[in-house]
RNA sequence: CGCGGAGUGGAGCAGUUCGGUAGCUCGUCGGGCUCAUAACCCGAAGGUCGUUGGUUCAAAUCCAGCCUCCGCAACCA
């Protein structure tokens, strides 16, 4: 028996899981049971990246240790993943046992083989917080983000991972292979990140704690790279003794992950295999985000799409199938309430459960619910036939190729057949006419086995509703089988149907929209948004330090936007001596001719830096609003230009 | 001149490799049917395929320029 081992990312565990880890996971189970019920062995790997210092803050606000903040959450992953029916064969947390015992032997096995070596991380320090940020992490001033004081220049013992050496191979596995999917994506990698030469990276700090000590160098802890991609292989067991698959399952046959951590994927973990020597995974599939109304999803809107919420209301497998339908490899698939209600409706209610419902209730109507064995072939039969029995082929190439939407739009071709067939064959005509039964019973017969088929393929990804038309139409168990799904007359000749309950009932779009939103309403009430949390006062000064700062009112008689840049503009003004220029980071709130002829405060005495390529002399004052936007502190318009703050 | 992707009937997408009647799903309108979850089936309307120019007998498709949007990178003095 052939393995197929397939694995999601370990999910970081800072918040409860979303919509979109809820699409990777959803789409790496469907193909998991399909590669079953195909008679693989499966190994289905999931979990979560528990170390790091986002994680160690947040326990310590809330007064917990690392370890009680983050079981919490995977507790509530585990959850989300039961609610979906999420069959992973294996559950890794980055902290258990045998994969932090794991990790330190990869780190010392490279350390020996002198791909890791010492050297200095260089970065913005925070000397009272005691951490280090990168020039994103800071704040609007370029200050600490968690106390907002002045950060400097510092270096930190640190652990590298020499890329270098790997980058040749790498874009080779990138662009002559079909490692990459969709391959479009592997021009970007390697103009963006292999042209330019590799940087070597940083796998250790010193600045936190909460993470797996370097056992031969206890004041470091490895840093995310290797602790949180080596989890695809320690799962398996390797270089620890808690399991024993690593020679069975790897390489993986399919790694899935959003596009966000595409880089890591395509570009890290294969040189940290290379640099042990070991087999590369097949396969990388890079799906995309799911967007609302266009935008990425953000926090504040997880709980418009709250896993929970719609699963509840609508079932499991609605948002299985509407998630897996929605999204194609690669792109972004927008996501919104009216679309998925639509979906359901179109696609499950009206399409194959009516198919189910009318079906079944013929063969009560006409048989009492169980078809006689006199069979009459006819017209319509042999196109519907053969299209039924050349349909596994066709999703079987698509699951192989990681496109589980074009799977289901190719079986829910089958659906609309089925129904036209219905309209051809009339059965309510034949019902009518005694001599026409055994064609009735033909037609009727050939209708179920459609939809036995149908179902059973449809199992991978709508686990929980299949099962139940199955039961429906009278299937046994040992008649549902992959095997069965490229055969006709499987089902007995005189099956006897079982109606039962609507199994996707028709929503009402108008009312279900307004239910969900006032939801999310009352969802945001319990919640109310935290108070903009007000930068602490900063270090006491005396009065020559404030009498440096040099604050003079100017008058803006120019402005633009800079090309390449979202938020800076660059602002010509008159500060009374003369005209200068200066770039602020606004341009996301005021548009050019909102500022033209207004008088602002400048820092007048700032040194000159160059952003984006322009030269920038001074500062606008601005503040920060309660919505993360800032606002341009306007003068008395009647000061004249150059006017002295003090 | 940083890198990459995208612009196709009201909406969402396919088609572009290897030019030759512009296709799918949803929606709209008209018709049919009554077994079924007001579901199903048939038909119709609706597109100068972002824009300009070029190559060609022929361009959504190839070439050049331009415009717009998105992502990455840079960036809030």
């Amino acid at each position: 028996m052939s393995k197929f081992y397939i694995t999601t990312p370990i999910y970081y565990p800072s918040g409860s899981p979303h919509i979109g880890t809820c699409y990777t996971t959803v789409a790496c189970d469907s193909i998991a049971r399909y590669k079953r019920m195909q008679g693989f062995d499966v190994m289905f790997l999931t979990g979560t990246d528990e170390h790091g210092l986002k994680i160690e803050e947040k326990a310590k606000e809330k007064g917990v240790t690392p370890k009680e903040y983050v079981d919490e959450i995977v507790a509530n992953f585990k959850k989300l993943w039961q609610r979906m029916n999420i069959s992973y064969d294996r559950y890794i947390r980055t902290t258990d046992d045998y994969h932090v015992e794991a990790i330190q032997k990869i780190f010392k096995r490279l350390y020996d083989r002198g791909y890791i070596y010492k050297g200095e991380y260089k970065g913005k320090y925070c000397t009272p917080c005691e951490s280090f940020w990168t020039q994103s992490q800071l704040d609007e001033n370029g200050c600490c983000p968690e106390c907002h004081r002045e950060v400097t220049e510092a270096k930190e013992e640190a652990y590298f991972f020499k890329m270098s050496p790997f980058a040749d191979r790498i874009e080779k596995l990138l662009t002559e292979t079909d490692y990459l999917r969709p391959a479009s994506r592997a021009t970007e990698l390697v103009n963006n990140f292999i042209r330019p030469g590799l940087e070597d990276l940083c796998v250790s700090r010193t600045s936190f704690t909460w993470g797996i000590p370097v056992d031969f160098d206890p004041k470091h802890v490895v840093y995310v790279w290797i602790d949180a991609l080596f989890n695809y292989c320690t799962a398996l067991g390797f270089e620890n003794g808690r399991y024993d698959d690593y020679d069975k399952y790897w390489p993986a046959d399919v790694h899935m992950v959003a596009k966000d951590i595409m880089r890591f994927h395509a570009v890290i973990w294969p040189a940290m295999l290379m640099a042990l020597d070991m087999p590369l995974p097949k396969h990388l599939a890079v799906h995309g985000w799911i967007t609302f109304n266009g935008h990425k999803m953000s926090k504040s809107m997880g709980n418009v799409i709250d896993p929970f919420v719609l699963s509840d209301r609508y079932g499991a497998d609605a948002i299985r199938y509407h998630i897996l339908r929605e999204m194609a490899l690669g792109a972004d698939s927008s996501f919104s309430n009216e679309i998925m209600i639509n979906r359901i409706n179109s696609d499950l209610a009206n399409g194959l459960g009516n198919l189910v419902s009318r079906t079944v209730a013929m063969v009560d109507k006409y048989f009492g619910g169980t078809l006689p064995t006199d069979r009459q072939e006819g017209e319509f039969d042999d196109e519907l036939i053969s299209e039924a029995l050349s349909l596994r082929e066709k999703t079987d190439e698509f699951i192989e190729n990681t496109q589980i939407n074009n799977a289901l739009a190719e079986i829910f071709k089958l659906v609309s057949r089925a129904n036209k067939y219905i309209d051809e064959t009339a059965p309510w005509v034949l019902g009518k006419d005694e001599s026409k039964k055994a064609r009735l019973a033909s037609v009727l017969y050939n209708l179920l086995e459609v939809i036995r088929i149908i179902a059973t393929l449809l199992s991978a990804f709508m686990p929980e509703t299949m099962p139940e038309i199955l039961e429906q139409i009278g299937a046994d168990k040992e008649q549902v089988s992959y095997e069965n799904a490229a055969k006709f007359g499987v089902l007995d000749e005189n099956v006897t149907v079982h109606k039962g309950r609507i199994i996707f009932p028709r929503i009402d779009v108008d009312k279900e929209i307004n239910d969900l939103n006032s939801i999310l309403v009352s969802q945001q009430e319990q919640k109310p948004e935290p108070e903009t949390e007000l930068a602490p006062i900063a270090e006491q000064i005396d009065i020559d330090t404030f009498a440096k700062s040099d604050l003079r009112v100017a008058k803006v008689i120019s402005c633009e936007k800079i090309k390449r840049s979202k938020k800076l503009l660059c602002l010509h003004l008159d500060d009374g001596f003369g005209e200068r220029q200066v770039v602020s980071g606004i341009a996301q709130w005021y548009q050019p001719d909102d500022l033209i002829g207004k008088k602002v405060i400048i820092v007048a005495n700032l040194a000159p830096v160059k952003l984006c390529g322009v030269e920038s002399n001074g500062m606008i004052c601005a503040a920060d609003a309660a919505d993360g936007s800032a606002k341009v502190i306007f003068p008395d318009q009647s000061l004249p230009c150059g006017s002295k703050i003090r």
